[in-house]
DNA sequence: CTTTCACTTAAGGAAAACTTGTCTGACATG
DNA sequence: CATGTCAGACAAGTTTTCCTTAAGTGAAAG
């Protein structure tokens, strides 16, 4: 009756077992046959004093043993698989994961992957598009495209330039709505994916930026920031967008920017990775290039005025 | 360069390794040589394909391929040997692992152990004095036996009697303060460990259910009830003390409850363990005596008056 | 300068884990 | 109702892993 750990493949084999209820998957997953699994259950079984598995006719179920085992045993593999897979991903200097929100990634970065993977071609870019937050330190993600007023700790963060918004449309819609005050008119594209920002950087800050009265604002939502910027460039209506997000449909003339008013946010998407993993080479590559490519447009637009949101009184 | 999990006996011996800071150490944990230690690392190290640990002179210290690695194993580790004695526990009908907080454990728990350990000589009974809130799932913890309004959700749960608190003081000091109205000139003892409750269940409650004015209460405050106890029974003060921290305090005459008027309060003991361990003989043996425990002094203070403090105006 | 300490290396042997092959019992199909 | 099939159990033999003993290295401590 020893309180010390069982062998550990045989606890693995268990945790194959139970995650797939079958003694023949579980084989096939840890590469073994089927009567290796069964004779390391049994092992187990031995050790424990009691069954794990219930043999049916056709299937097996766990016992209460087996229930009180299994969760703990898959945390523990998961977690082991988990640490090694991270600390393989350390040595490895050709793939090279990032995650950024859907819209960054849609609109800015897949038109520009093409580029990067040219002058990169060493480096295997893999990309995640997911606004839910990852930890750099468990998860198998190198680096982290964030939108927001972070604190960001214990990370190595680059904020990019500053943030604002415009409203653009395409060019026939422009023709239409010459003046701010005409907007009033114009059907609105709302991008409600920022809403979670304070102050809020929306239409009635932009117009109360631009002196137009703010009343009720009807308009089309969207919940992502990219299918606002769709809806405008299908000519659904204005949509007031991020810079980044409006780049290349602006220079690809499906958009444009009237007015050059735009309003100021204090989030910013930053360009975050693990401290220790600065120095890894395709993440310098990938952080010099995203850079880089953030200066290129670095004066489209020199001559618009840039309010901060914080001073657009209520 | 698979990307599967390594051969585990050499992950254990490499977690073992970086909690000790030391392969002798880590050698004599697993009760191995240190020369099947050093030679477990190695074999890691090349399946990795570089090296975990800086071999010192004197010392080992990891490397940053080991400083990634090492949280996640221990955590792996950790995780499997939690389930695995999770699982033996569910086995051993002959030990059982009671959690109660400090001032219940030495007032109530502790003087009756003797009588629980003669009726059952065959169960070894482990207390474990602690605040602190336990998961009877993943802790090595059979019965938790905690005060408050708790939901106790998923646990089977049997709340004791209602629980009151009274005025206790030696017998000495009941002569010296001998009405209500006279403890406003008595030092007070008070009980923080209670303070979590709403309504709070305190002097100044107790005073407003006795029709005396409250004026602010100066005194003595411990932050463990059976130290507030402890000190009424060296006759430092008249201490508010609940129900089940007195009764051997009383029965045996070092304390006096002299005023027959308790406030109540909502929140209760309860008897929690999980579901499916109610079934188990050591489990079902400890809450029948506990719950007769109960009993025997039911009709203690038979004539007591006890005021729900929720209708004690503030 | 010698001892000691912590780890390494090498070789042989014990224990484990795996494979092949056979067997059992129940479901499912004709 | 017979039979093919499928999931798992069992046995024997082999491979692989793992551990031990014993000798060795190199730096710090006495």
């Amino acid at each position: 009756m020893s309180d010390r750990l069982p062998p550990l493949t045989a606890l693995r084999a268990f945790d194959a077992a139970a995650r797939h209820m079958s003694f023949a998957m579980a084989a096939a997953e840890l590469n073994v046959t089927p009567a290796a699994l069964s004779f390391q259950i049994k092992s187990l079984e031995e050790h424990l004093g009691t069954p794990l598995f219930r043999r049916l006719n056709r299937a097996v179920e766990l016992t209460e043993a087996g229930r009180t085992l299994a969760p703990g045993a898959d945390e523990g593999f998961r977690a082991l698989t988990q640490a090694w897979s991270s600390t393989r991903r350390l040595l490895d200097d050709t793939t090279l994961t990032v995650t950024a929100g859907p819209a960054l990634t849609a609109k800015w970065l897949a038109p520009r992957l093409f580029d990067f993977a040219r002058s990169h071609p060493e480096i295997e870019l893999r990309l995640s598009a997911s606004l839910k937050m990852v930890d750099l330190r468990r998860d198998d993600v190198d680096v982290a495209i964030r939108f927001g007023t972070g604190a960001d700790e214990g990370l190595s963060s680059v904020p990019v330039r500053r943030e604002w918004m415009v409203p653009v449309m395409t060019p026939d819609l422009a023709e239409r709505f010459p003046t701010p005050q005409s907007l009033r008119d114009a059907p609105l594209i709302h991008d409600d994916s920022i809403s979670f920002l304070n102050p809020r950087c929306d239409w009635p800050a932009w117009f109360r930026a631009a002196g137009v009265a703010d009343d009720p604002l009807p308009g089309t939502h969207f919940s992502n920031a990219d299918h606002a910027v769709d809806a405008a460039c299908a000519g659904l209506g204005v949509a007031l967008a991020r810079r980044p997000m409006i780049i290349k449909d602006v220079q690809e003339g499906r958009l444009v920017v009237p007015f050059k008013l735009a309003i100021e946010t204090r989030a910013r998407f930053r360009f975050l990775c693990l401290p220790e993993a600065e120095k890894r080479p395709q993440i310098r590559a990938f952080r010099d290039w995203f850079l880089a490519e953030i200066d290129k447009t670095a004066d489209m637009w020199a001559d618009i005025e840039i309010i901060p949101v914080e001073d657009v009184s209520e």
